[in-house]
RNA sequence: GGCAGGGUGGCCAAGUGGUAAGGCAGAGGUCUGCAAAACCUCCAUCGCGGGUUCGAUUCCCGCCCCUGCCUCCA
């Protein structure tokens, strides 16, 4: 089976088939920089990279574009509240970004456009859909998009412009000559940012960026558009309403939405001040756990956040970390080789089902293991193991890092292993056992394998 | 209210018209001086009620419950 999509717009799984062959286009909304990253970002960030290594190691040169937001109401305000520029404001929050996405083990994408870099592309999409009456300037000065213009509104977040508006509490001001319509371009009041336009000074609303950018990096009609589900509506509809209205083109030809991180059986949200950012979940935990709790759970399914899902995310990562270990101690290359198997390559290519080729990741564990056990050398199903940790990004750091060994305490912790095999060797039994005692207080399990004592952090 | 997606073992989570992967936790066992790690074994009939079928957790209908979107939101 090749590789198939659920597309949202279509509500289907569809077979994958790029534009260009061999050539992938994908664009994933990223964020507004104004604050750092939470949990719900970590996942669009992990979600998608996963598709992009898929892509990648199906053979496709992917060109993977994720946006910064770096103009908006928000930015302009907090960037106030901190009595700082915007620039900086927008620079430092790219910088933690990036770090949050790195410790991730995301890859970068191949190309990451600030709104601010497009602003010519905008203006000249506005004009587009100006000159074609899709678009017009309201009572306010703004320029809006008249979403009754276009006929097939609605249709990715299957909504009914009528029953939309029905039950619409949108404000019926601004100038908007249908509540639906939104902004393209945003007359600045004194003191904001804004840059020159045909309809004067001011800013781009903050759907037709997206448009702009995406359009600028992979051309009118490119293959992948993804995002958080909360995005389908109006942000991802508001863009197909642009692009497909300024360019005659189809725009994007597959839609994939993550879902959300819970908290309790409810989205983590700003507003329900129920998040968690990337840095605190960092300082308990390393990153990768949360990387392997994103994939766990299949990437349009309900992500359920907790301490104690994350901890079963940490003993899992324990198990291949320590498989990782007894490989090296027996002189077995952790290097990847040789096809995936068959089962984890169906169960990727089946719309990017992370859980079920963990199945398999796990399988080839106990498979390695048992092997290990009666003194065989399971070379090719290590190097199958290690290819599939690959395209999950996992089992990626080296074995001291991921159980805390440190040139700081190895020295002492040594010392006291030595002691206690002297103690073993003399059969001192209760001096050996006060010694790992002594050690586990302190945080240092030991384990002794037949190659020598090993310690790791608990 | 409209629309969308869900309810699978103690927790998390895949999946299939023919009696349910995997992870965590738990029980027993092997190994070990003892542990730890590892391995082996055990632990669910899939929200409820109908229907279709030789057979449904998987298809259809009804019901209950949950979540999300409809406003900025990954």
């Amino acid at each position: 089976m090749s590789l198939q999509i659920f597309d949202s717009l279509t509500r289907c799984k569809r077979d994958f088939e790029p534009l260009v062959p061999g050539r992938v286009g994908m664009y994933v909304c990223g964020v507004t920089v104004y604050d750092y990253s939470h949990v719900g970002h970590a996942r669009v960030m992990v979600v998608f990279d996963i598709v992009y290594r898929w892509l990648r190691r199906l053979g496709y040169e992917v060109r993977y574009v994720r946006n910064f937001t770096d103009v908006d109401d928000k930015i302009i305000r907090r960037a106030a509240e901190r009595g700082i520029s915007i620039e900086q404001l927008t620079d430092e929050m790219i910088g933690a970004f990036h770090e949050d996405a790195d410790a991730l083990g995301c890859l970068r994408p191949t190309h990451e456009p600030r709104a601010t870099e497009h602003m010519q592309d905008m203006i000249e999409m506005i004009q587009a859909l100006m000159a074609q009456g899709y678009a017009y300037r309201g009572a306010s000065g703004d320029i809006l998009f008249s979403v009754r213009k276009f006929e097939h509104y609605g249709r990715l977040s299957g909504k009914n412009i009528d029953e939309l508006e029905a039950g619409s509490r949108v404000a019926v001001d601004e100038g908007k000559r249908d509540p639906l319509d939104f902004v393209l371009w945003k007359m600045a009041k004194p003191g904001e940012p804004a840059w020159d336009s045909p309809w004067g000074r001011g800013r781009p609303g903050w759907h037709i960026e997206c448009s702009a950018m995406s359009c600028a990096h992979l051309g009118e009609t490119f293959d992948i558009h993804g995002g958080g589900m909360d995005l389908k509506f109006p942000h991802h509809e508001n863009e197909i309403a642009q692009a497909v209205c300024a360019n005659h083109g189809r725009f994007a030809r597959y839609w994939m939405h993550n879902g959300f991180v819970n908290i309790n059986t409810e989205k983590m949200s700003k507003s329900l001040g129920n998040f968690f950012t990337i840095r605190e979940v960092l300082d308990k935990f390393p990153a990768e756990v949360l990387r392997m709790l994103m994939l766990e759970t299949h990437y349009r399914s309900p992500l359920e956040f907790s301490d104690q899902a994350m901890h079963g995310a940490k003993a899992a990562l324990d198990r291949l970390y320590e498989l990782k270990r007894r490989a090296a101690q027996v002189g077995l290359e952790w290097e990847a080789a040789g096809d995936l198997p068959e089962a984890f390559v169906q169960a990727m290519n089946d719309d990017f089902n992370t859980p079920e080729a963990l199945g398999v990741v796990f399988e080839h564990v106990r498979l390695i293991n048992r092997a290990l056990d009666q003194g065989r050398y399971p070379k090719d199903a290590l190097q199958a193991l290690v290819a599939m940790s690959e395209v999950l990004g996992i089992a990626r750091q080296t074995v001291d890092a991921w159980f805390g060994v440190d040139d700081v305490d190895a020295a002492f912790i040594q010392r006291m292993i030595d002691e206690r095999l002297q103690a073993r060797k003399a059969r001192d039994y209760e001096r050996a056992d006060a010694i790992r005692e002594q050690l586990r207080k302190r945080g240092i399990l030991l384990e002794d394998t037949p190659s020598g004592t090993v310690w790791k952090k608990a």
